[in-house]
DNA sequence: AATTGGTTCTGAACCGTTACGGTCCCCTAC
DNA sequence: GTAGGGGACCGTAACGGTTCAGAACCAATT
C-alpha cells in the first residue's frame, strides 16, 4: 500500500504563494498562466507528492464523473460467463473507451433488494440491461437525475431505449416451424419474474411476466401458433430461473417427460437450446429427425452446433446503448434504436415425422 | 432521458424546517432521529423527487467511492475477448460484489499515453493487471494516494501483489520437452514492450522486456534449455504485439519459414498456441509427430484442443487481487500471493522424430 | 432541587475542487 | 499622454454532503 501525505491543491498554492485558481489552471487550462509558472507548479507538485486534482472533488464541482454505470440483472460475475451478455458488455466498453469514459459495473444481487449500490455509484448515466420491469434497482436508477438508456426492456417514459423486435424475430422462427409442419411444440424460456419458478409456466404467468423480452417472445409464439390453429393453452412452457446449459437440459427433460409427443422445442436462448440438445442426445432422440430444437441469440457455440436460431447483434446493441448515453448532442426527446435480427436456419430443425413414421421408422 | 428538478439535501431540510444534519441522518443513521420525523423526511423526499444523498458529494466527504478501479494493458473491450483476461475479470468481479463494491473499468489506450482516465477515476483503490513496468498509467496509479494491487507484474515497492511463479511454471514445461528429447525449439511470445515489434526478438530485446510475465518466461526457458546444452542465442523467438489466434498463426509461419528444423513450438499463451496449431495444420504438419506445440494459461479452448499447457487459476487470481485490495484489516506491510500452477500434458507434445525418421518416415 | 442520563435535533466546520467575474499591469497605437 | 487591449493571476462562492460537539428538552434518580 502506498500512502502519501495529503497534499491538496490549496496546500500547493500556499507553498507556492499563488492562488488555488492558478494551481487548478496549471492542470486544466495551461493557457491561462505563464509556462514558467506552470512549470514551477508542476515541479512543486512532484516534490510534494501531489497527485493532481482529486477526482471526486472535481466531479462534485464539474458535475461530471467520467464514467457510465452498467446495471445487469444478474450477479456481476454472471455477465462474464454468458456469451450474449458478454458481447453486449464488449459493445458498451467499445463505446465507452471511444469517448474516454470509464465503465462502472454496479454490483447487484438479483435475489436481494439492496439498492444502495445504485445510489452510491458516481456516474454520469446508466445503462440498464434486461432487468424485470418491477426491479427496484431500475426504479432507483430512474430516480437519479442522470440520463439512462434501457436495453431489452419495455419502454420507459422519457428514457432512451435500445432493443430488437423480439416479436417479429421469433414470429419468423415460429412461422418456419409451422411451415415445416410442427403443431405439437414445447417452449423453454428463461425466468419470467423475480421469483424462482423452475417448472411449467401457465398462460397466466406468461401474460404477467416481468421480463419484457421473454414475455414478448412468448406472446409472439402464442399469436403465431394460435393463428396456425394450435391451442396455446395446450402448449407446455417450461421456465428456468438460472440461465445455463444445465438448466436447459433439465427443462427439456421435464418437458419431454410429460409431453412425449412434441416435435419441436423452441428455446428463448441458445444456452437453453444447447442444453436441450444435450438432453435430446442423452435420450437418443435424433435431432432434427425426432425432434427439432431452436434457440435465440446466435452465439458462437450455437453456430458451432448448427443450431437453428435467431441472430441478434449483441455487440452492436451494447455499442448503441453506450453511444446513445454518451451522445449528449441531440438529447432532446427520448430516442429509440431497434436493431435488425436474422433467422439462421441450421441443422436442428426439419419436418416432423408423421405419426406413421413415428411408429414404423422413417 | 430523465431529468428532475435539482432537489438537494439542503432544500429538503428547508422545506421541512429541519437541519441538514437531520435529513442526512434520516438516510444514514435512522436511529438518530424519531421514526416519525424520519418518515416525514422520506415522504417529503419522495414528493420533491429527491433521490437521496448525492454519491459524489458523499464520496468527497467520506473519502470512499465504493468502487475499485481496474487497469488493463489493453483496450477495455479486449478484456471481453481474451478468455484468460475474462476469467481474471470474473474473479475481480466476484470479490467486488462480495464486498458490495462497484468495479470501475478504466479506459486505456495502450498505444497512446493518455493518463487522464486514471486521474479521473473516482475509486478507492486500483488493481493493475499485466501492464509493462514502464507504463505511464501504472505510474499514474502509483502516484494516487489509494491502495493498489498489481497482478502479473514485477514487485513494486510497498504495493500488494498477486501472481504465479512464471519461471517455475514454464521451467517445468521446458523440462518435459527436454526430457522428451527436444533440442531444436522455437518460441512464440506476446508483446515484450510497448512498441510494436512483430518479428524475431533477439536476446537483447528479451532481456530488456518490459512485460514482466513474458520476460520471466523467456528467461526461464533460456535457463532450462541452456542447462540442457542448447545455445539459447540460436533459439528463434518470435514476438507478436496483438494477442490473437491470427497472430499466433502468423508468428508460427514466420518462425517455421526460417527454421524448418524446430521440433517444438513453445508459446507463452494458449491463444498463440491455438494459432500455431492452425498454422501447423495448414502446412500439413502432424502434431505432435512432426511438431510439438505447447501453450500457457489453460483456457477452455486449449483443453478442448488437447493442448499441452500450464494451467493457471485466472479466476482465483482475480479474486485474490480483489480480496487483497478490499481487505483493509491487515493492511500493514505489503502482501504477496503466489498461486499454484499445474502442468497439463495434452496430445500436442511428444518425442521428436529422429533425423532418420524425418527423412524416411516413422 | 440538583444531578444524571438519554433522546432528538442543530450549527458550524470541513471535504478539495472549479466556475465566474473580476483586478492589475504592461504594452501598443494614436 | 492616454485610451484600449490582452495576458496573467486572484477572490469568492458554490458543489452537496457528513461529522462532531453540543443544545434543548424531558424523565428518572439521588
Amino acid at each position: 500500500m502506498h500512502v502519501r501525505r495529503p497534499a491538496t491543491l490549496a496546500s500547493l498554492a500556499a507553498e507556492l504563494g499563488v492562488s488555488r485558481t492558478t494551481v487548478s489552471n496549471a492542470y486544466n487550462r495551461p493557457d491561462q498562466l505563464s509556462p514558467e509558472l506552470r512549470r514551477r507548479v508542476l515541479e512543486t507538485a512532484r516534490r510534494l507528492g501531489y497527485p493532481g486534482p482529486d477526482p471526486v472533488a472535481r466531479s462534485l464541482r464539474t458535475r461530471k464523473a467520467g464514467a457510465v454505470g452498467l446495471l445487469l440483472t444478474e450477479n456481476l460475475s454472471y455477465a462474464f460467463r454468458d456469451p450474449a451478455a458478454l458481447a453486449f458488455l464488449e459493445g458498451v466498453a467499445l463505446a465507452c473507451e471511444g469517448a474516454g469514459q470509464g465503465l462502472h459495473l454496479v454490483p447487484v444481487n438479483p435475489e436481494r433488494e439492496d439498492i444502495t449500490a445504485v445510489h452510491r455509484a458516481g456516474v454520469d448515466g446508466f445503462i440498464v440491461y434486461s432487468v424485470p420491469d418491477d426491479d427496484p434497482h431500475l426504479a432507483a436508477v430512474l430516480s437519479r437525475p442522470v440520463p439512462t438508456v434501457v436495453c431489452d426492456q419495455p419502454r420507459v417514459e422519457g428514457v432512451d431505449r435500445v432493443g430488437i423486435d423480439d416479436r417479429a424475430a421469433i414470429a419468423q422462427l415460429a412461422q418456419r416451424l409451422i411451415t415445416l409442419g410442427h403443431r405439437k411444440v414445447g417452449v423453454l424460456c428463461m425466468r419470467l419474474a423475480r421469483d424462482r419458478n423452475d417448472g411449467f409456466a401457465a398462460i397466466d404467468r406468461q401474460r404477467t411476466a416481468h421480463f419484457h423480452v421473454q414475455k414478448a417472445r412468448l406472446a409472439a409464439l402464442n399469436e403465431a401458433f394460435s393463428a396456425a390453429g394450435v391451442d396455446w393453452a395446450g402448449v407446455p412452457v417450461v421456465e428456468r430461473f438460472d440461465h445455463s446449459q444445465a438448466s436447459g437440459a433439465s427443462a427439456a427433460a421435464q418437458l419431454l417427460d410429460k409431453h412425449r409427443d412434441v416435435t419441436a422445442l423452441i428455446c428463448t436462448s441458445d444456452i437453453l437450446a444447447l442444453g436441450a440438445l444435450a438432453e435430446a442426445k442423452r435420450r437418443a432422440l435424433r435431432v432434427p429427425q425426432d425432434l427439432s430444437i431452436t434457440g435465440f441469440d446466435g452465439i458462437a457455440d450455437a453456430e458451432r452446433a448448427g443450431l437453428t436460431t435467431v441472430r441478434q447483434p449483441m455487440l452492436d446493441k451494447g455499442r448503441a446503448a453506450g453511444t446513445l448515453l454518451l451522445d449528449t448532442v441531440d438529447r432532446g426527446r427520448p430516442r429509440e434504436i431497434t436493431l435488425p435480427t436474422e433467422l439462421i436456419v441450421g441443422s436442428t430443425s426439419a419436418q416432423p415425422r408423421t405419426a406413421e413414421e413415428r411408429w414404423f421408422g422413417p
